[in-house]
RNA sequence: GGCGCGUUCGUCUAGCGGCCUAGGACGUCGCCCUCUCAAGGCGAAGAUCAUGGGUUCAAAUCCCAUACGCGCCA
């Protein structure tokens, strides 16, 4: 009978989530979702200098946002819920020392006095005799004699993880097959820092295992410590869960995403208007993807396809165009009343009034395929709930056309008359404006259409009239016809 | 410096020895639709599969070097 799978993402909380560690979360969630296994959230906050609560708080948010829901994990910043509890790492210390304590008295850890001049010293003769600067090991071997005589001189410690001195230790990895690593290579990598703290390799390995968790999945640079981690389990009798890792994302020049390609926090993109559903599609497809190069999913679609092996090895670039014409698929799926919730955040924020007016069920529905992003309908849409503010170059262009004032005005008075304010009515009625004045279609459309909304593109011109509703309408031809 | 990883259209990718005169998607360009802008439809351009050697009747696909990029250790 196969194990349940347990998968984690076990973020630091020294800053915000970043779009490298959404993709990851994902991957996570999507692969204990398609083994209807569970995911499990654990905050590793040993770096008591970097770790912030306001950290973890935006950490949360994000993955809430995201719609990737943990089954384990904290509840807020301070408390959890699950079977494995606790999931902070400050909170789970005195486990640590336990297996500390085991290692050391197992004779597969030490006390090393060297200092930070001392190692630095090593490491700097090393480079000099041009061989890799690794710690030399000469505390690994003292006798009992020689420990007694450093601790009475009152010299401080870390403890040390004994590596093998031979063979080679092989990541078994879902997503690059087998990797090997000599073992005399590695360094007796410090589990216990000096400053009275366990290291990130060591709490990992701990908690992974007692988390029973069956699948690490994580970023590419974590492989360069993955060998040591695994000695670190088999120095326990424990055995290490399937490795895979990630590659990384690029931004557009080809370097780590970072700060300076815009926006690399996921709440960034939360405000700037993308759907969680575009983040999950999108960062599913940037290094991943299936036979069939499907570029829309659904959830199920994407729980039911996504699978470990069909990872990219090599790095993938962020493309925030792509991004936009997936994120304008998904907000055309959306159905109206929908869109306005996720629209009104935006509305409010930028000051819009739309609580009088044209109804915005309407308007927006007339927008609607030319949203790619919930921050940008504010501006599609103002003219309907805002005095119009003429576009310079589309005043110049179309309303001091010659005879444009004078379509404008006939339009006033002749529209009064009509007796019906919808848009097949409304188009005869022009059109036969059109015919009687023999004019082109374009000289009365596109002054009607600067005069109402202040600009040369936006949404079909009749319905958008029978939208504004008459009196509007009409008052707008006049009051643009008296500027000109 | 050592070790490790990677390299297919601008970008994300398909490809796991013959179906590849290298397929799809985004973007770009053109045409259609049309009251504008979008959306939509149709079509086009775009990759000597990093380079150089092998192996094989046959290589983007296997092997070995080199280059470049990146990560980890410090």
């Amino acid at each position: 009978m196969s194990q349940k799978i347990r998968t984690r993402f076990a973020p630091s909380p020294t800053g915000f989530l970043h779009i490298g560690g959404a993709r990851t979360t994902l991957y996570n969630w999507l692969y204990a979702r398609r083994h209807k296994g569970d995911f499990i959230l654990r905050i590793e906050d040993t770096d008591e200098v970097r770790s912030t609560d306001d950290s973890v708080t935006a950490i949360l948010d994000s993955v809430t946002w995201l719609g990737l829901n943990w089954d384990e994990g904290p509840k807020d910043g301070k408390t959890d819920t699950g079977p494995y509890s606790p999931y902070f790492q400050m909170q789970r210390v005195h486990i640590y020392r336990k297996y500390l304590d085991q290692l050391v008295d197992g004779g597969k850890a030490y006390r090393c006095y060297c200092t930070k001049e001392e190692l630095d010293e090593m490491r700097r003769i090393a480079q000099l005799e041009k061989r890799p600067p690794k710690y030399d090991g000469r505390c690994r071997n003292l006798t009992p004699d020689q420990r007694k005589a450093q601790e009475a001189a009152g010299k401080k410690f870390s403890i040390r993880f004994k590596m093998p001195t031979e063979g080679a230790t092989v990541v078994d990895d879902a997503i690059r097959g087998q990797v090997s690593f000599e073992n005399v290579l590695q360094q007796d990598l410090v589990i216990w820092k000096t400053t009275d703290g366990p290291t990130y390799n060591f709490c990992c390995v701990i908690d992974d295992h007692l988390m029973e968790m069956t699948h690490v999945v994580r970023g590419d640079e974590h492989l360069s410590n993955t060998p040591s981690q695994i000695q670190i389990y088999y120095a326990l009798g424990w055995q290490p869960p399937k490795f895979a890792h990630l590659s990384m994302i690029l931004g557009p020049d080809g370097s780590k995403l970072s700060k300076r390609h815009g926006a690399t926090s996921v709440l960034e993109y939360r405000d700037q208007g993308y759907l969680p559903h575009t983040m999950r599609n999108y960062l599913a497809l940037l290094g991943w993807s299936t036979t069939e190069s499907q570029q829309l999913f659904t959830d199920e679609d994407l729980i039911s396809k996504f699978d470990l092996e069909g990872c990219q090895k090599s790095p993938a670039t962020f493309d925030t165009v792509k991004l936009n014409w997936m994120n304008g698929e998904y907000i055309r799926q959306t159905p109206i009343d929908e869109l306005i919730k996720l629209a009104m955040p935006f509305i409010e924020k930028a000051g819009l009034n739309v609580s009088s007016g044209p109804d915005l069920k309407r308007v927006i529905a007339l927008e609607h395929e030319k949203f790619k992003l919930l921050s940008e309908i504010p501006r599609l849409i103002e003219f309907f709930y805002k005095p119009v503010e003429f576009d310079p170059k589309a005043f110049e262009k179309v309303l001091k056309a010659p005879g444009a004032k004078d379509v404008l005005l006939g339009l006033a008075e002749d529209l009064a008359q009509a007796p019906s304010w919808t848009e097949k009515p409304l188009e005869e009625r022009i059109r036969a404006f059109v015919a009687a004045k023999a004019l082109k279609n374009g000289q009365v459309f596109h002054p009607i259409r600067v005069a109402i909304s202040g600009r040369t593109e936006g949404p079909t011109l009749f319905l958008m009239m029978e939208v504004m509703g008459k009196d509007m309408v009409l008052s707008r031809l006049k009051e643009a016809a008296a500027k000109i």
